[in-house]
DNA sequence: AGGTTTGCGTAAACCGGTTTGCTAAACCGG
DNA sequence: CCGGTTTAGCAAACCGGTTTACGCAAACCT
């Protein structure tokens, strides 16, 4: 048993043992020139003797900035780690944020209120996503006053915004299976992550209208039951071809909402015996690393994730450093089709007796 | 063009406006037994009417504690996210800081000086991630008076630790080569993050030692040349192979120590027209999620990466709470084979003729 | 009536820095 | 030798809260 808290010195400390007031040794420290130059090396040898650090927090406050952005997100932290696109899109604002010196914090749902924990950070302003402004924490951040930038949710006019076509993507990836010639479709939809939150605006809103945009227009009909929603990770794309599948689906090709869950249903298409694509072909939703490495390699829509976060980033600094939201601080970025070998046409014969070909 | 900073509301005001003193005002508050009802009820108004909330940094400067954890790593940020391992490890610190209502905020080399960044965050204690005693970094921690928990590098008394059988779990690795049978073995080794860091005394340095301690125990001699290191990404795993196939090496099996690197193995295999496991067996070292996706699924050494972020936070957060470092504030976790399809008896024939099989 | 307790609030010190006047001494040209 | 400008450093105010010590009136005793 140690005792690890031993007293810091503080400023008044270095002050005393050099001789000086207080305002000299900040001096020493912030504006040298200030002071003789023999002073100032003075102050610096009892500094350093006393391994003295400038206290962050007081810091903090006189400053009045704390040089730290802070990552908004609705789910729990686990979760969010747990999602590799949050990962991609968080190296993005990490890249900026470290280059430009500033500090990241993660911000979860403290105790379930994301209200209370957003008036508990210590940011300058922060990056959030997926959340509408159909969620009241977004009008607590407005409140506090902390710029902000808002990602994958619809615009708000006075902050920024970093968008992608969702439903232009969608599109892509179904008028894709529709020109292969497939006519059995089925959805793997993202489960919005708060129940709360406007369906129609989430990204898995526009997503599927996008899908069912392209699959009406070709004749096709998208029944409820085609539509089977989960977490967007291996597990829930796994769980939901499965689930069709017990459900009697037997669909000729997939559209994951993201590649996570593609590679679930990848996984469980192995399991069902379903050669991917000669029996399924699927479609995923951002080209996450990963989606170069899975067998097959996967066709899905290309999302450019890692910019969207420096994007964000971008745009959040920059309104910290004017003090004001610009009029062009609304980035809408492009989807498109990257097409691998998860797609084929369907097979001639549907259905049933592809089970135990493997 | 909107003015952001709209002047936020201070105690200060909140009392002239309610006709009471600071002091009144944070009764209301944080001991509002200490007034009259009517006063506290209506202190809570003009609060509420002013949008009234407790600058943040101020409370932690006289509460003298920030209820937020770091996490340090050597790695930029950028590279951090990247790492399918770290966000696992992320997974298990956020999941128990969270719940303990903590903050968690990311620590990285901030342009480059990993000691200066220390000095500027905000936190109470740290999880400190890959950084052994020989790192400057560790001492100026100590110096700051914050209590840290290391992961992954030897133990250091006065503080906590958390480690895995690194050597165990390298050592059943190969063992369960070496009873395949195979004798031409590819070491697909973590590049040490840091250029100065302790070579041997790293992680990547203790499964070395593992591997070759089988290996050599079995007669197979583990030149350099059979030694490929890379970032521990999908890309890593993937240049390392090619990169011993261009030099002309055709080992019958690999064993990679990190399966986001055995997953790019894969990936070159496939590339190279080998098939894992009947051309090529592969062992990972992690058992990450994605390793039961991957095709074939991976053998892999598991370990317990959630739970190592868990047992580290709970170290630190015991830590914090107690102000002192406890005696049994050191965890050993377990590791244990897990063998999955992709590794297998190494070919009859040896090497060459097996390119352009498929 | 006089002394004590209780309830309610306040003033001031404090957390650990930064910044703004201001003063005293050194320096300068005439 | 004098008035004016630098130079070096200090005291005090400030950032925005919390906490301690105390004042004062009304209520409670005997």
């Amino acid at each position: 048993m140690t005792e690890l808290r031993v007293r810091r010195a503080r400023i008044a400390d270095v002050a005393r043992e050099a001789g000086v007031s207080k305002a000299a040794v900040s001096f020493a420290f912030n504006s040298p020139e200030r002071l003789s130059a023999e002073t100032v090396t003075r102050i610096h040898e009892v500094a350093t003797a006393l391994e003295y650090r400038p206290h962050p927090v007081a810091r903090m406050l006189t400053a009045r900035q704390t040089t730290t952005v802070g990552v908004l997100s609705p789910q729990a932290l686990p979760q969010v780690f747990a999602n590799p696109f949050f990962a991609l899109f968080a190296e993005g604002v990490a890249a900026v944020t470290e280059e430009r010196g500033f500090g990241l914090l993660f911000i979860s749902p403290l105790h379930g209120s994301l209200a209370r924990a957003v008036g508990r950070a210590t940011v300058d302003g922060m990056v959030v996503v997926g959340l509408d402004e159909s969620h009241p924490e977004v009008e607590v951040i407005r409140r506090a006053g902390l710029p902000m930038v808002l990602v994958d949710a619809p615009a708000w006019p006075e902050h920024g915004a970093v968008e992608i076509d969702d439903h232009g993507g969608a599109r892509s990836a179904a008028q894709h299976l529709v020109d292969l010639g497939h006519r059995d479709v089925l959805v793997v939809a993202i489960e919005p992550p708060v129940p709360g939150g406007n369906r129609a605006m989430s990204v898995s809103g526009r997503r599927l209208a996008g899908y069912r945009a392209v699959l009406e227009a070709a004749g096709i009909l998208l029944g409820p039951e085609r539509i089977v929603a989960g977490p967007a990770t291996f597990d829930g794309g796994e769980a939901a071809l499965l689930r069709a599948w017990e459900d009697g689906l037997r669909p000729t090709a997939a559209l994951a909402m993201s590649d996570a869950m593609a590679v679930g249903v990848l996984q469980a298409a192995r399991h069902l015996g379903l050669r991917v694509p000669e029996h399924l072909s699927v479609v995923g939703f951002d080209d996450l690393p990963i989606s170069r490495f899975t067998d097959p390699p996967l066709t899905t829509v290309h999302q450019p994730v890692r910019l969207k976060g420096e994007e964000a980033a971008r745009l959040l600094l920059a309104t910290l450093a004017t003090g004001q939201a610009g009029a062009a601080t609304h980035r809408l970025l492009e989807t498109r089709l990257v097409v691998r070998r998860s797609t084929a046409a369907p097979p001639r014969t549907r259905g049933q007796e592809v089970v135990g070909h493997d």
